[in-house]
Parts: structure tokens; sequence; C-alpha cells
DNA sequence: TTGAAAGCGCTAACAC
DNA sequence: GTGTTAGCGCTTTCAA
């Protein structure tokens, strides 16, 4: 059954192009182009007369055609492990706005994290010819690298971090962030704090965040316990998880430093569900602060991951170099700050 | 400060053309081009050659140029109110899967549902000549569905209601689905039910969960109070606020009947903050099951939307519809159920 | 099985 | 200010 749609579609097939509105207009093709892309070397008449034939026809520019003949599509490709977790969902909506901004779309693809995939979306994007990229990845592999260091495209890293520093990047201060979060724990009188981190595949959990907590701890002459360091999905159940396996320990924790919202809230339920209470017997800190954060009991206190700026950051700095302008630092760091709530003791 | 990737961008300023591959193999463009496209009418032998050549050269098929002359250009627009929102994120996902698996690239948009907004988006999306769209949105007002019949390429609804059932879609039966989770909380023996809906210029809100909400009631000659009736933002913030708001009441509900899960969460916070024991003193039955239903205490009994089969069968739909394949029903609608947790007692 | 050539719809010199 | 004319890189008849 064909829809009403359809019926008009086939009612409308001819697509009208500027020669169209050219030779309906008594003018060139080049002129029309000119109207249409706001070029000032035309008549008033001229140009109101073009408008109004563009406008009777309902002629609408085709932006393959332009972005064959201009080399410029107008749009960017984005790379993201996985739209429907909130983290990258977040980011995407600050590239969005900015691209948006600036009069760019945006092509999304998931990668889940795979860097086959990665690597072929890299490939798709290229040959669709996006003015730009903005990637954001657990690691930027030798093969990833090697790639994108023949991009056709710039591109910019959002929330990801390459350790050779020779991308447009922007990141938050990860490992000082961290130390904060441990330091805020450590101050608070706990002596075996447990480290979730969430996959350490993932560069920023690897060198940043674990590293920040041991040089916390040891900083603090506190013992560095490896069964302290639960390398977890992720996940809300692996928070719980997380939480099962340390408590059977013979000196479990009493203080967690989570790597992100859902880990956190399923340590916290995994506390109060073995009527442990927190913050009074158990601390977590949380690192994301994503709404989920407040959307528990206790809420979380958290470091702040910035991550719609960090997209949107990330796609401004984009334009800067498409457009080829200055850029002062191709590696921002965003501020970051610790949102103090109830799952920390307060201490002063 | 230029980065490596500069320095080399300009060391590989050339492009490889379909051109550049034929002269190298001593064929024709025309060659070339079937052995990129998998034309089956090449010698092996030839195949073989050209293929040596394209990787030698490490050529790469130019998608707008393709896009240009074939007309079809291989991606898909995917208007969306706000991919930060899990579930429009949670639908974006199962979308984009689905195109993968058949090639189609997405270019993704949100609308923070502002027609004006869509009717740019859908007119953007015209112009960069993709072949088909799929759509979210509260309510197809006259405007758009307009610009959607005028729409040179086929368009598919997903979890979005269209009352003129002219355009293909993809959804539950909202109406049932609401009317099976108030006679749940009615067969717990709630006289005074709260609905707290969501906006309700959403048509799914206002036409199928409202009114199912109404019959239910009524069918159960229970009283319809428009007091207990609280169109929020759907939020968790509101579902706090509606639990404040209807708690001021001289007969407060006893029950409530959510229209998403931050918004039942919001509610059961609400509850719980102010001494009330959930699902004891309180029930609430929320709709959406995200991941969220089960990050609560109690967990949320919830009728289940499951947003990502309504993007990839959406997507699915649509991918059959540009290739003008035989459509069975152009209007598919999912089953549902409800997932039955802890914040609703049992009753049996 | 292969090639020649005509576009696809637009931009961008360049000339007038 | 405006028009002419090459392309942009590819697909697609149509012939051979």
């Amino acid at each position: 059954m064909m829809s009403l749609q359809y019926k008009n579609k086939e009612a409308y097939p001819l697509t009208v192009t500027i020669y169209d509105v050219a030779r309906e207009a008594n003018v060139s093709m080049a002129t029309v182009s000119r109207v249409v892309n706001g070029n000032q070397n035309v008549k008033p008449a001229t140009r109101k007369k073009v408008l109004e034939v563009i406008e009777r026809l309902e002629y609408r520019p085709n932006a393959v055609a332009r972005g064959l003949a201009s080399k410029k599509t107008t749009t960017v490709g984005v790379i993201i492990p996985d739209i429907s977790n909130n983290i990258y969902a977040e980011a995407a909506r600050g590239i969005e706005d900015i691209a948006t901004m600036y009069r760019y779309n945006i092509i999304l693809a998931n990668s889940d994290q795979n860097e086959e995939k990665e690597l072929t979306l890299l490939d798709t994007m290229y040959g669709k010819q996006v003015d730009g990229i903005v990637m954001m990845s657990d690691a930027v592999t030798p093969k990833l690298h090697q790639s994108m260091d023949h991009s056709p495209v710039p591109i910019v890293l959002a929330g990801t971090v390459d350790e050779s520093n020779q991308f447009a990047s922007v990141n938050i201060d990860y490992f000082q962030a961290s130390y904060e979060a441990v330091q805020m724990l450590i101050a608070n009188g706990h002596k075996r704090i447990a480290f979730v981190s969430g996959p350490l595949h993932n560069t920023i959990n690897s060198k940043f965040k674990l590293e920040a907590y041991k040089k916390a701890l040891s900083d603090a002459r506190l013992e560095i316990d490896e069964q302290l360091i639960l390398p977890e999905e992720g996940s809300y159940d692996s928070g719980i998880e997380a939480w099962e396996t340390v408590m059977t320990l013979e000196q479990p924790p009493t203080a967690f430093f989570a790597g992100s919202d859902e880990l956190a809230i399923g340590i916290v339920h995994g506390a109060q569900d073995n009527g442990y209470k927190v913050p009074e017997d158990i601390e977590v800190i949380s690192f994301e602060n994503s709404k989920l954060a407040r959307m528990v009991r206790p809420q979380l206190t958290s470091v702040v991951l910035p991550l719609y700026d960090i997209g949107a950051v990330a796609m401004r700095l984009l334009t800067k170099i498409m457009n080829k302008e200055e850029i002062e630092d191709q590696e921002v760091i965003i501020p970051h700050r610790i949102e103090v709530r109830k799952s920390v003791k307060k201490n002063d």
C-alpha cells in the first residue's frame, strides 16, 4: 500500500535546478549562484527578480553538486563509541549545537570502541568528503594514529587523549581532577580507598585516573593494595559487583573513587542493599557529574566532567582549523571542579 | 602552531581519482567504476589489475561525486528532539545500527521539538540529498505535515504519531499500554491515582496516555480529578515538583502513573524524602523502562517502551521503502509489556 | 567485456 | 554587474 506521500512524490518528480531559475529569471547561472550564496556583486533589482523566481519555483540548491564543485560539504564527521551512552550523547549534543551554529551538519557514527570500526569509519568519512572530523575514542592506537595522520581533513579529539600530542584535542586535566578526588577521601581519614575505574584499555583510566589514585595514596603514605583496584565495565551492575567483590576482603575499603556516575550509583546501592549507610559507613566520590548524580540518595559528590563543553569546544576548535584561522593552542584543557553533595562527609 | 597532521596534509595534497586509476591500469574509467561497484561484467584479470592499482594508489571513491552522478547518497537524515535525552539516544542507536547494516550513513540533527527547526532541518536534509529520513517529533503539526508531504524522499516516523495516518511510522500501542498500567494501579485498590504526564503538546501524552488514564478510571467508575493530572516537563525535578504539588491537596493521591522514568524517580524521591515509603504508602508505575528503572530503590515497575527497537524497525522500514520493496503495512505497531518490579505492590 | 562520452547541478575563474 | 565556460569525480547509457 502506497502512502499519499508517495502519490505526491510521483506527481512532482522534477527537481528544479539552478539552470531553471536562470532561465526563468533571464539571467545566467552565475548570477543565480551569486544571489544564492549572498555574493554582493549583484544589482538589487536583479537579486530581487532572482529571489522571486527561486521562491516561485521552490528552488533548493543541491548540496551534493555544490560540494563537488566547491570541495566543501559543510558537513563534519563525528565518531563516538556509543550514542546511547549518556556520556557520549552529552558530548554529541555539544558538538552538534556548535556545528549548527556554524552551519555544518553532522554525520554521526558509533564505533563501539572497536578499532576496526574506527578505522572503517574514518575511511567512510574521508570518502564522504566531510570537511573535518570530531573523534572520541578510548585510545588512540597506532593504527588509528596512522589513519588520522593521513587524514585529508582536520581532526579534533574530544575527551580523548593522544599520547603523542600530535592532534588537536579538548580535555580536562584528568590526573589533577582524580588526584583531588582521592585527596578528598584521604582528608576524611580513609586508609583503604577502592578505585573502581572502568576499563583500563581506556587511556584516561589507565594513565590518568589510576596513576593519580596511586600518587595520591603514596603521597599520603598509604598502602596501594591491588585488590582495591577494580577495572570494571563502567555500568551500574559492575558497580554493584565491584562492591560485592571488595566487601569479601579481609580488610574492606571504607571509601570508593568511582570512574563514572553509574558505577558510583551501583556502589551506593550495593552498600545500601547490604545495610551500610552512605556516607556514614561508606563514602563514594564519582567522576562525571551527569544528571544521574542528583538522582540517587544520597546525591553524589562528583568530579565534574563537562562533556557538553568538551564537545562544543572541540567543534569550535575544528571550525577554526577548517577555516585556517590561527590557533593559540591545539590542545585545550578545560577547567574542572568537584561538585560536593552528600555521598562524602563534610570535613571542615 | 601547526600539527604534524597539517604538515603531512600539505605533503599529500593530491587526491587520486578514478581517472588516475584508469590511466595507471590501462583501462577506461567505466571499467574502474565497474570493479569499484562490484559489477560482474569485468574479466577477472582486468579486475585484479584494477584492484592492484587501486591499492597502490590508495584510491578512495569520492562519495560526493558518486552521489551527484547516481542520485543516491547512501545517507539518511535523522531528526530527533534531543540526542542528550536518553530516550532519543536509544532510538538513535537503533536507527544507526540498522543504517550501518544496510551501508547507510546518518546525518543527525536535534530539533528541540521546535517546529521552526524541524522545518528548517527537513529542508536541509532535502538539500543534502539524503535518500530518506527518520523523524521523531512530539507532534506532526500541519506545517510539518505539509513539508513531509512534499518531501522528495521517503520519511518514516519513529515513536511519533501522525494523526492523519498518512506516513510510515513505528510505534507501540500507547493507549493500550497506558490503560494496562493504570489498571494495574486500580487493581491494587487505589482510588486516587495521579497522572504525571510530560508535556501535553506531545501527541502521545495528550491523545493516548491521558485518554487511556481517563478511560481506565471511568471504566472502573473512579472519579477523574483534574488536580491529579500534571503535565510536567518530563525531568527528574518536575517529578519532585509534581509530588510536592499533589501532596498539598486535601485528598492526595496514593499512586502515580508517570510518563517517564525520570519523572517516576523524581516522584519516588519526593515521597521518600518526605518520609513516605514506596510502594507501601505510595505506588508508582513508569512508562519507559530505560536502564534508569533499575537504578532506584525500589526499582521501578514500568511499561516497556522499546526505543531501540522502534528506531531499528523504523530504519529497516525506511530501507525497504527506499528500495521500493513491497511494504505489508506502513504503520507498524511493536508489542509492549509491563516490566514488574518493586515500585508497585504484588497483587495476586 | 570494454570504452567513449554525456551528463549530474553547481562553483569559480575569467572575460566583458 | 553579469555572462561564459570549464571543470568537480563519478555513473551510465550506448556502441563496439
